[in-house]
DNA sequence: TCCTATGTTGTATG
DNA sequence: ACATACAACATAGG
């Protein structure tokens, strides 16, 4: 589920664990998310340790925390497809899609991914880890603007626009829905090829980018609830999952198709070719 | 049974 | 080297 506003909504939860030590480690025994981490290490440097702070970018999360040592821990999360964050009590038995179970003296903050198609990195030491510093440049930041965007389409010219919005490097935490609400906002159709977008049109795309960005992170990154909220019905994405939806602006039927391998939900009569 | 799923990466080809 | 397209990863739910 998770796309930028999600996975900030989904690090919030571990907030619960601030400040507090970790006194248990439990991992996955055949958990396919460590993909680059050795469980050992992980366990090794974990136990013990303090969560200090929390950050997202892009689609992933760090977690800092300061070994009983003073060492500083940085402790990476993707969410993949399916990942989630929670907070169990302390006594939490690991359930099949458990990954990774930090255990404190009043609750268990748990990594599960059913799907598996999530990451767990680590980086001990005093710098940050390249995999947290080479992130791009988040789309709500100065570097993201009209002239970086256009230089993009430029070079993936032959593209449809819409698997194009799903490239990390230009446009980190953008993923299936928000790709389709910011072409839906923009109108323009998700198989125009990259470069045939007109200046004025790269200025659109840009501005709902940076649109869509702020309200869903308003909406879904900044709630407490206890379920992931929705965005409003004006939006796109009430209406886009299931057959005979129809378009919140024109109130004509929505299509969707496969695009780049993704299925993607356009409105015909704002979105044309 | 078959199809779908809010993601990324490796590989083949141009 | 770069752009492009697509299979592969693994599982659950309709």
């Amino acid at each position: 589920m998770p796309e930028l506003a999600e996975v900030e909504y989904y690090r919030r939860r571990w907030d619960a664990g601030l400040h507090a030590p970790v006194t248990r480690v439990l991992v996955h025994p055949k958990a396919g998310v460590f993909k680059t981490t050795s469980h050992a290490v992980l366990v090794r440097h974990l136990t013990g340790a303090t969560l200090l702070s929390s950050e997202a970018a892009a689609k992933q999360m760090l977690f800092r925390f300061a070994a009983a040592d003073h060492t500083p821990l940085w402790l990476g999360i993707h969410l993949g497809m399916t990942g989630e964050l929670t907070v169990q009590p302390a006594a939490h038995t690991p359930r099949k899609s458990d990954h990774l179970v930090l255990v404190q003296p009043d609750r268990a903050l748990v990594f599960t991914d059913p799907r598996m198609f999530g990451r767990v990195l680590f980086h001990h030491g005093p710098d940050a880890p390249a995999w947290w510093t080479s992130i791009a440049p988040a789309v709500l930041s100065p570097a993201f603007t009209p002239a970086a965007v256009a230089d993009f389409l430029r070079r993936r010219a032959r593209t449809p626009i819409k698997p194009v919005l799903l490239l990390q490097e230009r446009f980190p935490g953008i993923g299936n829905w928000m790709a389709d609400e910011i072409l839906w906002r923009a109108a323009i159709h998700p198989r125009r090829p990259a470069g045939s977008l007109t200046p004025a049109e790269i200025k659109t795309l840009h501005r709902e980018t940076r649109f869509v960005a702020t309200h869903a992170l308003r909406i879904i990154g900044s709630s407490t609830a206890a379920t992931l909220p929705d965005p409003p019905k004006t939006w796109l994405f009430p209406h886009r999952w299931a057959d005979g939806g129809t378009c919140p602006k024109t109130g004509a039927p929505l299509v969707r198709e496969d695009i780049g391998g993704r299925t993607t939900c356009w409105s015909p009569a704002r979105q044309t070719l």
